[in-house]
DNA sequence: TGACAAAATAAGTAACTACATAATATCATT
DNA sequence: AATGATATTATGTAGTTACTTATTTTGTCA
């Protein structure tokens, strides 16, 4: 009597994953059809569909209809990041968190921003410019700008009190964000709000969300030296 | 007679998101179980479960077993980036790829490097140091440790007809990777090699690879200034 | 009351079926 | 040989059933 072990998806892709990575199938190669691998490894199509989703998702393989399953040939390496609120972020690293709203204006967007939110119309805004503290010490410095249009009601919110970074987290989810990171060094205006030196390298991360079409809020978060930014585990 | 539309469980997915997003549950709520939702919604519950599983994925609720499903209280940006070899980067910004090994040398991690991998013992590394080139000019330049254990064959590779990045892609699959994102600022030997100002401010991404538990490499890879890295369309 | 066992619960997984859809291949027609 | 209709094919999606597993609740006994 043969005993029956019942394959769970991660077995499958594993299985497939070892298949490649051992060099059976190479950068490029076509896989066999699911319906012949489940035949192979004795499980149902779908488990085989399982595996291949993951395995798709992770970017090590590329699937389409009736062109089957291949390796894609161009391998990339593909992360997951978690951003937290930025209160979050501070108390999770044991700090004090804090925050002190440095400027609050309303003007219609200027030409970078309505840039980043493909905007070809005037568009007002809320720019909002605050400082993240964790134990009173400046943590990130942020620079944002917020639609009128799609947020209106962020005009009556007091954001000394609760930071616009946790009101919109909280009150305006999204639908689409883009991330942007690089590097910058400290002008005097950012290196004072910092309490810094001039010309430090300083981290940055720019994030834009919009809901459905309309745009919400960007902003620069400007770190403080020393920060990194971890995928997540 | 009814018009039986079949809902997608993409449909499903947007449906609870738009009832999150409207404020019918809360960050913390409890959702209905999914079969509950299943009836509601005229659907099989392992359409619910699809949706759900995704809306896990993104960060936007969190499930457990005989718990339920809940609205995550801190909610987090989750974003996905990849990151392509080098010479594909270049060539897809319309450059034409070269690179050039500085340096090649065999010794033990140090004690940065046995720390990334979580090492206790002394572990036999090739170092190499290489520049990658965009149309002739300083694009990314790359200081690596590969594991001489995990893979001893790399002693035999050519490193400079083809990087050390491209080859250890396509020859090593890796099985668990860790990112990291940090800003420097350009030391003499940084700024000479990538023929920059000292000072100026750089990007840096740290990637570090393992097959099952064994290292495999680990590299800092400074870019140039004004290089941006973006969350994929 | 406290500790531990048993029941209940809600999500997780797998199998199987049926049909949808995208991409390709084939073949007839001009 | 070019074109366009049609068949084929492999993945994608939905439904249903059955069972698993983690976790909490409940209940019993000491």
């Amino acid at each position: 009597m043969t005993t029956t072990i019942r394959l769970s998806w991660r077995d499958v892709r594993d299985e497939i994953h070892e298949a490649i990575l051992s060099g059976r199938y190479g950068p490029g190669d076509r896989l066999p059809r699911d319906a012949d691998i489940a035949q192979d490894l004795n499980c149902a199509r779908s488990t085989v569909q399982r595996a291949m989703q993951d395995l798709s998702d992770s970017g090590l393989v590329e699937r389409r209809r009736k062109g089957g399953t291949r390796v894609r040939s161009e391998p990339v390496t593909r992360a997951t990041l978690d951003i937290p609120i930025t209160r979050r972020e501070v108390e999770q690293k044991g700090g004090r968190y804090g925050h002190q709203l440095i400027r609050r204006s309303t003007t219609d967007a200027p030409r970078s921003v309505m840039a980043t939110f493909e905007l070809t119309e005037p568009h007002p805004m809320l720019r909002v410019e605050a400082l993240h503290l964790s134990d009173g010490r400046p943590y990130i410095l942020e620079d944002r700008w917020i639609s009128l249009e799609t947020v209106p009601e962020v005009s009556g919110v007091d954001l000394t009190t609760q930071s616009a970074n946790e009101w919109l987290v909280l009150n305006r989810p999204y639908n689409r964000c883009d991330l942007r990171f690089y590097a910058i060094s400290a002008n005097s205006r950012v290196a004072d709000l910092l309490q810094i030196e001039t010309g430090a390298a300083l981290f940055v991360v720019e994030r834009t969300t919009w809901i459905d079409k309309a745009p919400i809020t960007t902003v620069q978060a400007i770190t403080t030296p020393g920060y990194q930014l971890l995928t997540r585990s």
